[in-house]
DNA sequence: ATGTGTGAAGTGCTTCACAGCG
DNA sequence: CGCTGTGAAGCACTTCACACAT
């Protein structure tokens, strides 16, 4: 990630034209960190329980004791996308909520398409976690004649990856999940990519190379093991302090 | 992550005592940042990679090259274990696999359970990838008696959670992957403490708060998605420059 | 001559601390 | 007063550049 991006240097220093709060000043995505945003979905989250809890206000402070985060960084995320706060108050639960989910584009449904019909692919097309809150899966693709035309447990039809850039045009998707052995990730990304995807979540334990504007995201389950298993003090070395 | 670590200000200011290249100094692995421990896990597999080519030896630069990584970087990692290069060469690849693998204990198989036998956990309990290299799966976990019993496609065993401490303590497990929904996963992380597990690779949509001495790491697929879905441009955005 | 190991510089994320608004 | 929004400081990871080992 270069992030030669120039510098808004701007954008934030604008102080509201009118009187009102400005919800929504001009940025771009592309200037915002993968922390910021990944935090910002994180906030998402947090807000829909406090708004479940039937909580109306909350300041920076009780947001980040509640939650276990710093209400500077709450406060300094949030001010990257307009001035949600009052002085002296602090922000409105559901208001906030609505805005941040807006932000991400959780307002409307993603569509998304999951290539890969393997044990993973499958789970993660069953899985509720992914169909609910704003992501629906469009299709699950595999290239091994044997599994095309079968379906999920939960009755989602494997279908055949020659069709891919017709349902992610006619769909409307922006976005891939590659489940995928190794050896196929590579050429399934830049199908993925001459499909029109926009960003892809990748399995598969391979460093993608892919062209500018197509964002990936890399889950590693084996590096995520082996670097927990690096920090376990093993029985045989018995060098490392208590 | 706090890491409020204190600093080995020594260890590595060491020079070797004797003549002789030192493969392993003293390091204490809570010192080292989960940034270098993630490359640690990368670097064995482009390793693996070379050493199936043949390939003898390898400088930084060649590596860096060749896997699209910083040269510098690899260096100064790799320096935080030992001096493995000899200068005017590089490194002896096959050795040089062996003592990372070494030092990420890869060298010897370590056994993982799984709690939650929904769609994700038999997946995982299945999938390939986990098996091999290194890991293995010492048994899966469910607490729901329709479960309990049923075996996952490869065969694998739903074993009910009261089993968990006497399996983990019986088999030497130290890794737990947490596969079970939102609501349970607090108390089957406690569980999974109790029972003694060292690391665990949690998918729940939750941030576990545990004791110190046992590391964390967190797959959170729906904020996986989230951020990416922040970084398209939507075609309702007209705002963001192109 | 070549390439490591490493101090120093660079970069960017996080946290502090406070001016100023409500 | 309380709390936001934010410049400035702090901190950590990355990259540079070179002394020095071979």
């Amino acid at each position: 990630m270069k992030t030669v991006i120039e510098r808004g240097e701007d954008v934030s220093r604008r102080r509201p034209a009118a009187g009102t709060r400005r919800p929504h000043p001009a940025f771009d995505p592309r200037a915002v960190s993968e922390f910021t945003a990944t935090r910002l979905s994180v906030y998402v989250r947090c807000l829909a329980v406090l708004e479940a809890e039937g909580v109306r206000h909350v300041s920076s402070q009780h947001f980040a004791r509640r939650f276990d985060l710093n209400s500077a960084q709450i406060r300094k995320d949030l001010a990257t996308f307009g001035e949600f706060g009052v002085r002296g108050v602090g922000y409105e639960v559901s208001e906030l909520h609505k805005h941040l989910a807006s932000i991400l584009g959780l307002d409307r449904t993603r569509r998304v398409v999951i290539i890969g019909a393997g044990h993973l692919g499958q789970a993660l097309a069953d899985y509720g976690g992914f169909q609910s809150d704003g992501f629906a899966i469009a299709a699950l693709f595999d290239n091994d004649a044997g599994k095309i035309g079968a379906r999920t447990r939960t009755g989602i039809a494997v279908r055949d990856i020659a069709e891919l850039a017709a349902i992610v045009a006619r769909e409307g998707v922006a976005i891939g999940v590659i489940t995928v052995p190794a050896s196929a990730a590579a050429s399934v990304a830049r199908r993925c990519v001459a499909a029109g995807l926009k960003a892809l979540l990748n399995f598969a334990p391979v460093r993608l190379n892919l062209p500018p504007g197509v964002r990936v995201r890399n889950v590693d389950l084996k590096i995520h093991l082996e670097t927990l298993a690096f920090y376990i003090p093993s029985p045989a070395t018995k060098g490392a302090p208590a």
